[in-house]
DNA sequence: AATGACTGCCC
DNA sequence: ATTCTGC
DNA sequence: GCAGAATGGGCAGTCATT
């Protein structure tokens, strides 16, 4: 099958939003697969799946990825289509969309056919297995000069699409097809092409939630049907998608979870997905990628620590103190996320991995399959096979009967420096581990809305991004400054982007275009960002965020009592919460009430 | 050798 | 991660 | 409520540039 052709199924679906109508064009595309074999290239379904997720392989992979992004692929079309970066900018900032620049930049008649002339290019057919290959290549070049060797190979495919293919060929190497299509509806569609009834999708997931690859399932059901799905297992090794939490106000979390429920600490680390056999373990991350290498602790004291043939654990890995005493931040852990010098980091960062839930059990040559079995039980059978040691906890549960329990709980959590509660269901029935779902079964709770837990910060715009997608035409993101008194000066603190519904950013656009600035206004400290616009102060938001962060890129508390630090302040989860057309920028919050702010935070100690 | 821009992946 | 929106 | 697509801070690693 020819990329050109797969391209115009991507236009036809971006036409609408309706979702049946994007099912239904999706599902021609495999249909047309299905019936003409000898136009289909072996191998086209499994990349045309991927390459819709917008990569090469799935998420399981251990193949390396592209390595090419926004910035560089502006770059890119800024030198083939020999135009300057300035002029690339300018028409990202009135389409919003990377594609779409690259489509008008590349139907730009007259300089497309001089470079086509200079470099006695043919136009001809490109296939999807060409496209694909070629992208394969680019991913596995590194080293020294390889961004020139990636772009030689990109001019090449450049060179050979149409304006139409140009714009899928970026937005997929931009990880994003951004049509409306994603893992649900290339299910839905499988399940339509395939197997001849939308209801297969269920199969399909239950299939995709324990062999997290499209492609591969999508290859399976094309060449086996029911049957091939059917033999989809279980495997030590391989990584379930992991089940997630809704949140709610606190208010509404026991009438949704039952009345009842069993609440834990949701701990500030890395979620771990551990697959044990025998003396071999595997971890995973939360995007079931393979991160065993990063912690050969956490594999030693569960190869020594848990009595099973064959188990999937999952547990949070938190960074302790050197005694164990206390849990330190996440962002303490993440140092350990590395490639090199582990080792010394295992010494200098321990690792504490507190279990919470058991996926697989397979002892003294029984199988016991625990997915399907309520959350109290699997609970059990995770007591039983662990031995808890200062490394290895098995997470600590609560029950809770009334929203009384559940706010103390709360709060007791966030004294101890925890993010949080997770509230998991009891019902015996329905409490199964449900890979992949973000459901009701666990409900996490953050902060208690209505009882204002929440740092609330008053911030002044003081620069902003052109929106991208179904935000162009508007601004896409905020920088957001508080007030320094010792210098006078606005001085970053974050950018905000989310909270904003689409009459707010109507607003804000309206709103703030008198405050337009040429260039960083005077009164501004702004060292690292480099907005497409700048605006005199004028106006006070209050935004939300779960913490303070210490930041190399804020400048927000950098110049205080005198001093001059290297650091500055941000915010964790920065969430627009409203105008505060009632204050004037002088109101709005100032660099010591922030320090102040940063000092109250919960402690790290006594944290267990 | 140091630095900075960029990317991918944690949250 | 959080949030908004169309279906 | 689902599904998809906007967008956050901040870390290590990679590569280009200085």
């Amino acid at each position: 099958m020819d990329f050109e052709t797969l391209v115009t199924y991507y236009e036809r679906i971006s036409s609408t939003k309706k979702r049946l109508e994007i099912l239904d064009i999706f599902s021609q595309l495999f249909s047309y697969i299905r019936d003409n074999p000898d136009k289909t290239d072996e191998g086209d379904l499994e990349k045309i799946i991927y390459l819709t997720q917008g990569t090469l392989y799935a998420e399981i992979s251990e193949q390396p990825k592209l390595g090419l992004a926004e910035k560089t692929l502006k770059d890119l079309l800024s030198s083939y289509y020999a135009v300057n970066s300035s002029t690339v900018d300018s028409i990202m900032k009135k389409t919003g969309d990377l594609g779409e620049t690259a489509a008008k930049l590349a139907g730009s008649k007259k300089k497309q056919g001089q470079i086509t002339a200079f470099m006695g290019i043919q136009k001809e057919t490109l296939y999807i297995k060409d496209i694909y290959d070629r992208l394969t290549e680019i991913a596995n070049i590194s080293g020294t000069k390889s961004l020139d060797k990636k772009f030689d190979k990109l001019r090449w495919l450049l060179a050979r699409s149409s304006p139409l293919s140009v714009k899928y060929l970026m937005r997929i190497i931009n990880s994003s097809l951004r049509v409306g299509v994603s893992d649900a509806t290339i299910m839905d569609g499988l399940a339509v092409a395939f197997l001849d009834d939308k209801n297969y999708r269920t199969l399909i997931e239950k299939a995709y939630n324990i062999y997290p690859d499209l492609g591969y399932i999508g290859k399976k059901i094309h060449k086996e049907g029911l049957n091939g799905l059917k033999s989809v297992q279980i495997q030590i090794g391989v990584p379930i998608r992991m089940m997630l939490a809704s949140r709610l106000d606190y208010t509404q979390i026991l009438d949704k979870i039952g009345g009842e429920c069993v609440s834990e600490y949701k701990l500030d680390g890395e979620r771990l997905q551990i697959h044990k056999s025998g003396e071999n373990v595997g971890l995973f991350s939360r995007r079931l990628k393979n991160i065993s290498e990063q912690y050969p602790d956490v594999q030693y004291v569960i190869a020594n620590n848990i009595s099973a043939d064959k188990v999937i654990l999952e547990g949070e890995a938190v960074a302790m103190d050197v005694m164990f005493e206390t849990m330190l931040p996440f962002q303490v852990l993440t140092t350990r996320r590395r490639k090199y010098d582990i080792q010394e980091f295992v010494k200098k960062i321990p690792v504490c991995l507190f279990l919470f839930d058991l996926l697989y059990l397979e002892k003294n040559g029984e199988k016991i399959p625990v997915m399907n079995k309520s959350m109290l039980e699997r609970r059990k059978y995770l007591e039983e096979i662990t031995t808890e040691s200062k490394e290895l906890r098995v997470v600590m549960q609560k029950p809770i009967h009334t929203t009384d329990e559940l706010v103390e709980f709360f709060n007791e959590a966030r004294a101890k420096n925890c993010e949080g509660i997770m509230n998991k269901s009891v019902d015996p029935i329905e409490s199964i581990y449900k890979a992949g779902n973000r459901g009701f079964l666990w409900i996490k709770l953050k902060s208690l809305e209505a009882g204002k837990m929440k740092d609330s910060i008053d911030v002044v715009p003081i620069g902003a991004y052109m929106g991208k997608g179904k935000r162009s035409n508007r601004y896409g993101a905020f920088l957001v400054a508080v007030f320094n008194e010792e210098n006078e000066k606005y001085e970053f603190l974050t950018r905000v982007a989310t909270g904003f519904s689409d009459d707010d950013l109507e607003e804000f656009w309206n709103m703030l275009q008198p405050t337009l600035s040429e260039s960083r206004p005077t009164n501004v400290v702004c060292n690292t960002e480099k907005p497409d616009v700048w605006f005199n102060p004028s106006a006070v938001i209050e935004i939300v965020g779960d913490e303070l962060t210490i930041s190399n890129k804020a400048d927000a508390g950098k110049f205080y009592n005198g001093q001059v630090r290297e650091k500055g302040y941000s915010v964790r989860f920065p969430v627009f919460q409203r105008l505060r057309s009632d204050k004037n920028i002088i109101d709005c919050t100032k660099v010591d009430e922030l320090v102040d702010f940063y000092q109250l935070q919960p402690s790290s100690e006594d944290l267990i």
